[in-house]
DNA sequence: TAGCTGCCGTACCGTACGGTACGGTTCGAA
DNA sequence: TTCGAACCGTACCGTACGGTACGGCAGCTA
């Protein structure tokens, strides 16, 4: 990976953060309506320190979709024994992390802001959420679906198409439907069914990369 | 479905598609770009005239993706006999058909252009793409699904539920990471693989969802 | 030839917004 | 108390762009 991006720390002061939290609020509320005189006023700050802090407007939203997505780590998978049992509950709760996120509004926002951010050759925003989001999960899958392998539970010759069927198999449709706006997909559409969808994703995964009981 | 949206023939002069066709063409080159003194230039016409015929840039927007979107029929799958065979070369084709649909360029700008729509509380843009995408798809796939059950070739409760499957096995994080602007998944990156794709999504669907051989 | 229609090209207007400048205020340091 | 740094609020500038107006031209009809 020849791209490195500041992932780091890149540390805000309180009222820095006051700032961003600010302008999230207003992305998420009117995804255009991030000008800088609006969160000027949001955050009560001038635009002069708007414009010091952050150089320039993509400067401004660079920072808050960085920040927020920073903010997006899903809990630490408990990763014990490693039985069967175990290691069905990580894929799971993987499974719940991933569908839980990418229904979010925040999550929602951030993508739209990004994939729209992309529409004009600049894909900086991408990655970040690209980073923060699916490539977070698959960070963190693989080394489990690894060890699931050597202990002879799963059955796979790439972690990474094991890694991208079960993202799949999680989000289906789901995702890109929420980015295009169909109205269908109410919020609590979606998240009453999460519990639904967790459980057949990973049957379905089991059934795919699941050991077979009766072999060798 | 209770909204009935112009999916109707709404036929354009060829002038007017000339129109349109730089309007995409601008839409493709640089997302943004999409000015009405741009879109004017290009298509050698005059703004009032593109205001005459589409009321204000976001008529010229809504004229150019629902024109455009619906020029991305795709080919018509053979359905004959139904054979565990033919049925087979079927749910190939759509696959097939689905991931070059969009990894393609034009369904690429369409879908960001919808996505960008809708940060801004219109979703009129993502229903028609999302009617000409994906549940375009769902209305020629779920017949051939239900038949192949009735043929006791497949087995499954809900064609929704086998259909939206189908639809994460094959495109698992393509789309996404494309819409992302992810650098790493370069056009011929992609359909190089496309054939292999298809037929480990299609695979792994029968293995989800053909009918057991040993069984009853 | 006269008149009408449709359209091109260009000039024009109003506004929204990115970015800058500056006066005034707070506050901590010396 | 004085100085300076940081920052707020506001006014300001330039530009880009959506939308409108208008002059001119080509083509059709009578």
């Amino acid at each position: 990976m020849a791209v490195t991006i500041k992932v780091n720390e890149e540390v805000f002061t309180p009222r820095q953060q006051a700032v961003l939290t600010a302008a999230l609020d207003l992305l998420v509320e009117n995804g255009d309506g991030l000008t800088m005189t609006a969160v000027a006023r949001r955050a009560s700050c001038s635009k002069e320190t708007l414009y010091k802090w952050f150089g320039d407007r993509d400067g401004l939203l660079t920072a808050t979709v960085q920040w927020q997505a920073a903010k997006v780590r899903m809990p630490q998978v408990t990763r014990t024994g490693l039985t069967a049992k175990t290691l069905r509950l990580s894929i799971e709760q993987f499974a719940r992390d991933l569908l839980t996120v990418i229904t979010g509004e925040v999550s929602i926002t951030l993508n739209r802001t990004a994939v729209t951010h992309a529409a004009q050759e600049k894909d900086s925003l991408g990655i970040i959420v690209l980073e923060n989001g699916p490539l977070a999960i698959r960070r963190r899958l693989k080394p489990i679906l690894e060890a699931g392998r050597d202990a002879r539970l799963l059955r796979f010759d790439s972690s990474e198409d094991a890694y991208r069927t079960f993202f799949g198999l999680v989000v289906r449709d789901v995702q890109i439907r929420l980015l295009l706006g169909d109205k269908s997909l109410t919020q609590s559409n979606v998240t009453d069914n999460i519990e639904a969808d967790v459980k057949a994703a990973t049957d379905q995964f089991f059934a795919l990369y699941g050991a077979k009981v009766s072999n060798s």
